[in-house]
RNA sequence: GUCCCCAUGGUCAAGUGGUUAUGACAUCGCCCUUUCAAGGCGGUAUCGGGGGUUCAAUUCCCCCUGGGGACGCCA
């Protein structure tokens, strides 16, 4: 059975590379049956939080990648915690010794660090030389009773290559003598990644590693860790990277590449899936939108591209406002505003109908949910003080406003505002016997009553509004010169 | 610097040994229209360069260039 991980580390949030990698081991496990498992990589003590793990759980079931297996999804979910299987490691780690296939490594940091800078001073590639792999045996030992810091380092085989059969670059192959004997072992006893993804995807029976080009080039070097656990390397698909505005890796200094943010600016999970999945894949059609069920159904590793892909936010946006127009119900749009309605400290005076009607009169402009407020605060406030273009407008009719105002006031007070219908028959028809050109009132009127230049259909923004309201403003506005 | 990966419009992608090189976003124009959107129609715009292979290369191979990634006791 297909078996995939997601194997975040609790440091910071779920950003987008991160969401889309788990999105397209989400789709594959889906496709083909099979289990997407959710693991913690948190053997970095320094950074690993609770507080960001909380918030990558809660990212992934906003964009409604759920996983099989993993934190909170049984009793004991210790094991997919990688701090808890710190045993696990030091029983491979001492096996790789006995067996010696890894040795200790006696080197401080401190003359790692200077090898280092030796060999960028001198423009070479650092490689560690493998120096204390030949530290006679009753030396090291000695070291040991001395309580000597060391890690440990595997050992890699100086000649030959090493070869990767990838799912979406093909071939990839390394010579052996670019790769370094490298620690899997730190000096406080703390496996690192390298070590600890091999043995946990061997452990966990992951039988397709999709993670992002970055990792390509530690793959050689796992490769060598597998060899020398004796387990067989699964199949490894290497996703072309996100990228920036500048053409590099996707990352903080871009701005804001949470998933979070995203959220928070007002993004529908359901939008930033399809748009994510738009990136390094495509369907054998040329659909561009589709719900995840539509991917998991054609997803396929075959069909991933190769070369790296900006993120354009302007795709994005308008993937959001399709998804925004294609809401049917009403009530579920109108619960996804709220807290964006609420947030910018606005009130809704009047029923909950009410909020839902202002809501649909919206939903065909809105490229996101945070939008809301800015463009309906009059549709709740008590006043509607006019906007620039609004008073341009208000000034160019100068000649016929106050005429305009007083036939409409005339009409929501006589007739009031029971109908969109009715209010579009009454003020044609009054209109035209004063003289006056639609292109004229229906200006005016809309910027009396809502203070705004755009908004929905002016017969229905009346209807909304109600006459008492409309008749307040109008003649405030008028009063007031 | 070394190693690895990549290369189709501004962006994301499709595509084939012979095509008027396709779609989406963006952009421009027109239409619709009481505003803003939405929608409709149409336009501008792409195979990085050089060598091969071939009757024929955007497609296959090599080189160059360009971009990216990795070179941590981070993941």
């Amino acid at each position: 059975m297909v078996k995939v991980r997601f194997a975040p580390s609790p440091t910071g949030f779920l950003h987008i590379g991160g969401a889309r990698t788990a999105l397209f081991n989400y789709v594959f496990a889906k496709h083909n049956r099979g289990k997407f498992v959710l693991r913690i990589e948190d053997t970095d003590k320094e950074r690993s939080t609770k507080e960001s793990e909380e918030e990558i759980l809660d990212s992934l079931r906003w964009l409604g990648l759920d996983w099989d297996e993993g934190p909170r999804k049984s009793a004991d979910d210790s094991m997919y915690y990688q701090t808890n299987r710190l045993d696990v490691y030091k029983k491979h780690a001492d096996r790789l010794l006995a067996e010696g296939k890894a040795y200790r490594c006696f080197c401080s940091k401190e003359e790692l660090d200077l090898l280092r800078r030796e060999a960028e001073a001198q423009k070479r590639a650092f490689k560690y030389d493998g120096r204390c792999a030949a530290i006679p045996e009753n030396e090291a030992k000695k070291r040991l009773a001395e309580n000597t810091p060391y890690t440990v380092r595997i050992k890699v085989p100086r000649d030959g290559d090493t070869v990767i059969e990838d799912l979406v670059r093909g071939r990839v192959k390394t010579a052996n003598s670019v790769l370094d004997d490298m620690i899997i072992v730190r000096a406080d006893g703390m496996p690192v990644y390298n070590f600890v993804v091999v043995v946990d995807d061997a452990d966990m029976e992951i039988t397709h590693v999709i993670r992002g080009e970055d990792h390509l080039s530690n793959t050689s070097k796992q490769v060598h860790i597998y060899n020398a656990l004796g387990f067989t390397p699964p199949k490894f698909a290497h996703i072309p990277l996100i990228l920036g505005p500048d053409r590099s890796k996707l990352s903080k200094r871009h701005g804001e590449t949470a998933v979070v943010k995203y959220r928070e600016s007002g993004f529908l999970p359901e939008a930033l899936v399809n748009y994510m999945a738009l990136l390094g894949w495509s369907p054998d059609d040329e659909e561009t939108v589709f719900s995840m069920e539509e991917m998991t159904e054609k997803f396929s590793i075959e069909r991933v591209h190769k070369a790296g892909a900006m993120f354009d936010n302007q795709k994005l946006l308008w993937m959001n406002g399709v998804y925004i127009r294609e809401k049917k119900s009403v009530k579920e749009l109108a619960a996804l505003c709220m807290p964006f309605f609420e947030a910018a400290g606005l009130k809704n005076p009047r029923s909950a109908e009410y909020f839902e009607k202002v809501v649909a009169l919206q939903q065909e402009k809105l490229k996101t949910l945070a939008e809301f407020p800015g463009l309906s605060a009059y549709f709740f406030n008590e006043d509607a003080p006019l906007s620039e273009d609004a008073k341009k407008t208000w000034e160019k009719n100068a000649e016929n406003r106050k005429q305009v105002i007083e036939v409409f006031v005339n009409i929501m007070k006589t007739r009031g505002a029971s109908s969109a219908a009715q209010i579009e028959a009454d003020i044609k028809a009054d209109m035209e016997s004063a003289g006056i050109k639609p292109k004229v009132y229906m200006h005016v009127i809309r910027v009396a009553v809502s203070g705004s230049t755009i908004g929905p259909g002016l017969f229905e923004l009346v209807e909304t509004l109600g006459a008492e309201i409309c008749v307040k403003r109008a003649e405030k506005l008028i009063s007031n010169g």
